[in-house]
DNA sequence: GGAAATTTGTTGACTAAGAAACAAAAATCG
DNA sequence: CGATTTTTGTTTCTTAGTCAACAAATTTCC
């Protein structure tokens, strides 16, 4: 393909129709997290928090593939809205904990759902069929370029 | 799925791998496009004008899925670099004509043989069928949800 | 044990986007 | 025609990131 010079379609690239999938299910999640007073970020790292338990925002950052400073400034509102805790780690004088609160925990399984229902609706006019083969194969790039962290941007 | 009330893996969503894999795709481009000094973003406003001709800044919002003050300070980045002109629509006093330039059709062939090196890399681990699989799922989701621009966030 | 190097989290300057307010021009419609 | 409404592009303010500089604490390595 564009041996010639000429300049392929972009609709050729499998990354177009990625990219504009991708951002659909993620515009469409933050419409559904509106009212919530949550952004996907936000339950990005709430998510992350109760799958992995207290974790220092290092940890984190190499997570959520968000640098430190990000993290540091996305615990603030976490911080403020009560719904993440922040302590001193007592083993290190530099390092902190981000946990979930008490507040937190209790609304994340309703996040959790919309989430649910938001992967359900963006995927629901595929087969189960092409569902499995489109896990399959978002698993087998992932595999193959070493992705383990979840990017949120 | 999550009937019971507990929350389910994060990782069980599709949503979930698809952000990481097209998260992973446009990051690579942008590596890619160091260098050329041309962002992503810009890269598609000049793909999108090459594609389709001349344009008006608010067709180029629909199109590229921004809001026309997006698109007003993208053009003034591109008009800057001297890769696209903006000139007045004599036809109508509001509006202007957005084309590139001598400058940025020179360049574009370099920049779309990066984005099919690009393309061609993130998914050499797949085969040639599944390739096939992946391009119609993914334009089938598009299709069932009426997505026709290419937004680039 | 102590100097140097590294790690950790925060901060400030910057960037790119969205949302809303705006002015100018065009379109609508009595 | 002329008043109102709509469209168009820009601008301002806000948001949410990155990057680089930084201070404090820890680790490394003689």
């Amino acid at each position: 393909m564009n041996t010639n010079g000429a300049v392929s379609r972009l609709t050729d690239h499998l990354g177009y129709w990625m990219r504009m999938v991708s951002n659909h299910v993620s515009f469409a999640f933050a419409r559904r997290l509106e009212g919530k007073d949550v952004t996907v970020a936000e339950w990005v790292m709430m998510r992350e928090l109760h799958g992995a338990g207290p974790l220092a925002p290092n940890r984190l950052a190499g997570r959520m593939g968000m640098t430190r400073g990000a993290i540091s400034k996305l615990a603030d509102r976490l911080v403020a809205k009560a719904l993440v805790t922040r302590d001193d780690n007592p083993a290190d004088g530099r390092a902190h904990v981000l946990a979930l609160s008490e507040a937190g925990s209790r609304i994340l399984p309703e996040l959790a759902r919309l989430a649910d229902e938001n992967d359900e609706a963006a995927f629901a006019c595929l087969t189960a069929e092409e569902r499995a083969q489109l896990d399959r194969i978002l698993r087998k790039i992932a595999g193959s370029h070493g992705l383990k962290s979840s990017p949120t941007g």
